[in-house]
DNA sequence: CAAGATTGAGCCCTCAATCTTA
DNA sequence: TAAGATTGAGGGCTCAATCTTG
């Protein structure tokens, strides 16, 4: 064996999460693109949008979720209210700053695509690990991504 | 308990796997570029041609290997090409194809920035697993990979 | 005609700068 | 001055079309 620097045991499970993730939002992606029209960016923001109790985030805490800039969650948000899908309302309590509200037509669509998707998620995933496995992954990847992306966690935005 | 379908446990499995994997590659990323300055995408192409014998990959089998589509792949090869760390060979037994193949300042820089990169990593992956975590996720995401993106898998291009 | 690689067009993201409000 | 959001500029990726070789 080729005991080089180059295949150390940190590096390949960088490689190994790096690889799976885009490999799974691919193929879930061009599935959730035949099915329901959306892609995977837009289905979480609506995801996001729609576990919350009023149906509405701060730009800036979406942004955190979602793991985009202020910038690219303006631009995805400018194309979802192109689409009727997502609308601003200003804050009433702070002028500076906007919620992402989902539509009607939002929560239909969104509510329409999530069954079909997990539909999708389990054939791919289920093919590869039990749901014993599953569980493991589910609580390991909890605490790395914990330590790695703050802010990633809902918490409760007051306004 | 909000039971509904959006809550999901199998959307929620998928989001932390996309969300881990974007939170740390963004990390990784900006020390990289602090120590070494290399992209993410420059460092794993350069590891996966420093780890081959002949330090030379098919831009095909390299495209697969970088979960990049083959144009996509030319024009990353074209910056490194411009960089001087990597430099193109015509394959004689079929004219059609080409190789990557690493300059001797590409596997200069490369074995300069693994050492630091995978320290970064241990800072980041080891403050949140412990060692027979990290082994039970390399296993875990191993079987996904498997399933999930075809063609990763290096195998022996001969030619 | 199929396969390997490249090019042109278009999309979306990030960074830096800007504007408004706290 | 800082915070929330937006805009302009620039970079990189994908898709579709093209060229060459098998």
């Amino acid at each position: 064996v080729a005991a080089n620097a180059f295949d150390d045991d940190r590096l390949t499970l960088v490689g190994l999460l790096l690889e799976s993730s885009s490999g799974l939002g691919r193929t879930l992606e061009r599935r959730l693109l035949e099915e329901s029209g959306l892609s995977a960016q837009w289905f979480e923001i609506l995801v996001r949008l729609a576990r919350t109790p009023e149906h509405r985030l701060r730009m800036s805490d979406l942004a955190l979720q979602a793991t985009l800039t202020p910038s690219g969650l303006t631009r995805a948000i400018d194309r979802l209210e192109e689409e009727g899908l997502v609308r601003r309302e200003s804050c009433p309590t702070d002028r500076r700053g906007s919620f992402a509200v989902l539509s009607a037509a939002g929560l239909s669509r969104i509510t329409a695509a999530v069954g079909p998707h997990i539909k999708d998620i389990e054939a791919s995933v289920g093919a590869a690990l039990t749901k014993t496995e599953r569980a493991t992954l589910e609580s390991l990847l909890r605490k790395l991504r914990d330590h790695v992306s703050p802010g990633a966690t809902p918490a409760t935005s007051d306004c």
